[in-house]
DNA sequence: GCGAGGCCGCGTACGCCGTACGCATCGACG
DNA sequence: CGTCGATGCGTACGGCGTACGCGGCCTCGC
């Protein structure tokens, strides 16, 4: 019974160590999975015991959040002088690998670039001040950088979706996109039912297709609104 | 024990008085308070008299989710002659509402709109063919009314957390851009910490604003993209 | 008029969940 | 060596989704 009994290392438990298995569990088996019990099973300790570490489920959701952000940094502190593009670019890429790898992160209440601890906040000014090369003032500026999170945020809640609803209910599937891309046509949409004589429609039901094309309208979008301010 | 007893009306048990039983718990009390027991409660009804009508929970929740999108309808059958800008318009506002109306609908998996049923087919085929005019092909205009849904979505996400987080925990708060621009400054942020010099800056916290401003950025980016076919 | 059969509401029960509470143990320190 | 705070844990409570089977009612064929 003494403490190296239990456990198989025998190591004190810490917040880091929880939060670690957490992660551990929702990335294995899915946020669904993710019970109190079930990581302190992993971790060879009793479920109360975490209750030490760990004000309730919500917080260690929060910490969850914030430890993946920490994972997925942004390059803050690299003084090369990256354009708005090269920074949007980086950002798009970085962030939605973290939902790629973690998608729980996707429905973890704030994702933990809304966060807006200091990490996050820190990751803003460097992705806002990019944008001032557009000659915008600091605000559209900052709102530019809030747009493209928001933007990739949501692509990767449509993906994340659809991903859980196929994997806990495989039998259920009637995507009526796909149906009419794959020729399988309803009749009632009669300008897309042309859909399904063109390949590039694949390029519709392909979540990072549906990113990049929305980051490039953005961005787009951004420089017309540069121009228009004197460029 | 007459049939008619127990209930107020007496009046059967179906679907539709399930799913708007339940989308009323939904909206009064918020989706972590619905639950099989409080929508059969509130029916007057014993829980698991539900599942003659219901397969179960998630079945229910897309149920209720499609309904919501039966209330706000686009204006598919008006044939005034839509720009492309309209429409857009038109369902940003539509979907804001209905976001806000009912805001466990962004949560609920997937949003009535791209879950592709035939009514969301019906108004993708309406908004997407509006982008035609813009001279793009089929499958871009398909992918800008995407774009659109999904941008809408991914604001609605982060503003339905935020709600979320405070409701359910009023005690913390530390919201670090609002922070940022009430002046409360980290200096962790060079850039961004100016923000407090301007009252502009109450944009960057209002949901509506960020919805608008993304919007706006996306219309340009799709004029753009039309003009660099030939327009 | 009446029996049969199907539909439907329901009660019970099982195995999960988050977590309040209090006890037992242990290391550090005087 | 005595004390005390920190830490791990066992028990228990209320709530969840839902499998299963019973009993009462409505309908239909005769």
């Amino acid at each position: 019974m003494a403490p190296a009994d239990r456990g198989s290392a025998g190591l004190r438990l810490t917040l880091e160590a929880i939060v670690d298995a957490a992660i551990a569990v929702a990335d294995r088996d899915g946020i669904g999975a993710l019970s109190m019990r079930r990581i302190a099973d992993d971790l060879g300790v009793g479920a109360m015991s975490l209750y030490r570490h760990v004000d309730d489920k919500d917080a260690l959701l929060q910490e969850m959040s914030e430890e993946i952000g920490r994972r997925f940094p942004y390059p803050v502190t690299d003084t090369r002088p990256w354009t708005w593009r090269e920074r949007v670019q980086v950002v798009v890429d970085i962030d939605w690998e973290l939902y790629q790898r973690h998608p729980w992160v996707v429905l973890a209440y704030s994702s933990p670039r809304h966060s807006f601890g200091d990490e996050s906040l820190r990751c803003l000014d460097w992705f806002a001040a990019g944008f001032l090369d557009l000659g915008v003032d600091l605000v559209e500026a900052t709102g530019m950088a809030l747009t493209v999170w928001s933007h990739v945020h949501g692509v990767a809640l449509v993906a994340v979706s659809d991903d859980l609803l196929r994997a806990e209910k495989p039998s259920e599937g009637p995507d009526g996109l796909a149906d009419l891309i794959g020729g399988r046509s309803k009749d009632l949409a009669p300008h897309l039912s042309a859909l399904s004589q063109t390949t590039a429609a694949a390029r519709l039901v392909d979540p990072r297709a549906r990113l990049d094309d929305g980051i490039a309208y953005l961005c787009d979008g951004f420089e017309a609104r540069g121009h228009a301010n004197g460029d």
